[in-house]
DNA sequence: CATAAATTAGAACAAATGTTCGAAAAAAAA
DNA sequence: TTTTTTTTCGAACATTTGTTCTAATTTATG
């Protein structure tokens, strides 16, 4: 699959970012995504700002934020009810995890800021932030996160009705939406936080 | 308390990474710690690097990265059921531990687990840990956390109806609870985590 | 096919940044 | 005190970087 040039210009500042801890030089974008002219990564980093994806400052080098993704995450786990002579951190004293921002990018965990108040039954406000596992694809009934025409990342119930899938928003005011070749699945919905 | 310069500037790069979202340039951290001279952060900067405290990449603006990995987080106590008789916090009723960003963390902080749904129409489940500030009373408008009898620790708005004050659960399955003296408020709900 | 729109390229420029050097100032040590 | 070390300063320089312009190229559209 060929990826849209602007998500593989925002895939690699991301990864850029988790990975070396700055972002990088338009240069360096340049070079990664075969575009020969600075002035042609200009051009899409400013579509990317005006679709509200990046953030970055004016003339100041390095500089480029991503709005969406706002952190990478490690989980840690949450310790329930001991069971008789077992170590506290045994694997059946677990009652869970919990992720928390951490330096160090983990592979397979990032964070998504949701947008509006599509999940509002199951609990998903706008505002919250979501877990997800990339190394985990949803599931019938999962909530999972998806890229929607390659620029929009939306988080929705999964499920199949009459044999056909459809992304299933908690909240009535919403429609379901059959998935078709533009909604490709990110990964599932591990956990939430929210700053009351 | 006057702190070491070599202090000052890491903790300015972290906050400024931390919050921005990118490294600092020099210039900017000499007026931020007050030197004159981008030669006299340059400086400290090797000293810092020496120490194996920094990383940066040779003529690259703003690559400036922190090797310090969880200084930025400390962790508070979540607490389950409580024990009748028994104080809150007591180490038999912790169940486990949450890790908070340190800018949040103070000593008040601790964390509960959730049980009932009577809170589900404010996005709060059964099972999810809140994070209470017991330096913060809950005003009207507010999620607090109250504890019964002292026995039991429960998480409800708080109001005031017709001039008496209500902990009012977000589920119509649920009544008013008029406040007396066997309710005691423990603290403001500030933030809410899930596991999915 | 012709036309319009989107994308890419090239070059040049101004601005911001990291680096280096020598010397002054301040602090510490003798 | 004198000496040594540490810290700070100032200026200059080379490099990297973001920005801007026009034109070429590709892709979509009729």
């Amino acid at each position: 699959m060929k990826l849209n040039k602007q998500t593989e210009i925002l895939e690699f500042i991301q990864y850029k970012i988790e990975n070396e801890g700055y972002s990088p030089s338009i240069r360096e974008i340049a070079e990664k995504v075969n575009l020969k002219s600075t002035s042609s990564v200009h051009h899409h980093l400013n579509n990317l700002i005006e679709k509200g994806l990046l953030s970055k400052k004016a003339n100041q080098p390095r500089t480029l934020t991503s709005n969406k993704i706002i952190t990478s995450f490690k989980t840690v786990p949450i310790v329930g009810e001991i069971a008789a002579g077992s170590p506290l951190l045994a694997e059946e004293n677990k009652i869970g995890e919990i992720s928390v921002p951490q330096e160090k990018f983990n592979q397979n965990l990032f964070a998504l800021k949701v947008n509006g108040d599509s999940m509002l039954d199951a609990g998903i406000h706008d505002g919250d932030i979501v877990v997800i596992d990339k190394g985990v694809e949803p599931k019938n009934g999962d909530i999972g996160a998806f890229m929607i025409n390659d620029t929009e990342a939306t988080v929705k119930y999964l499920d199949t009705i009459s044999g056909k899938r459809y992304l299933i928003p908690a909240n009535k005011n919403y429609n379901n939406q059959e998935i078709n070749s533009n909604i490709q699945p990110i990964g599932k919905v591990v956990s939430l936080f929210r700053d009351i």
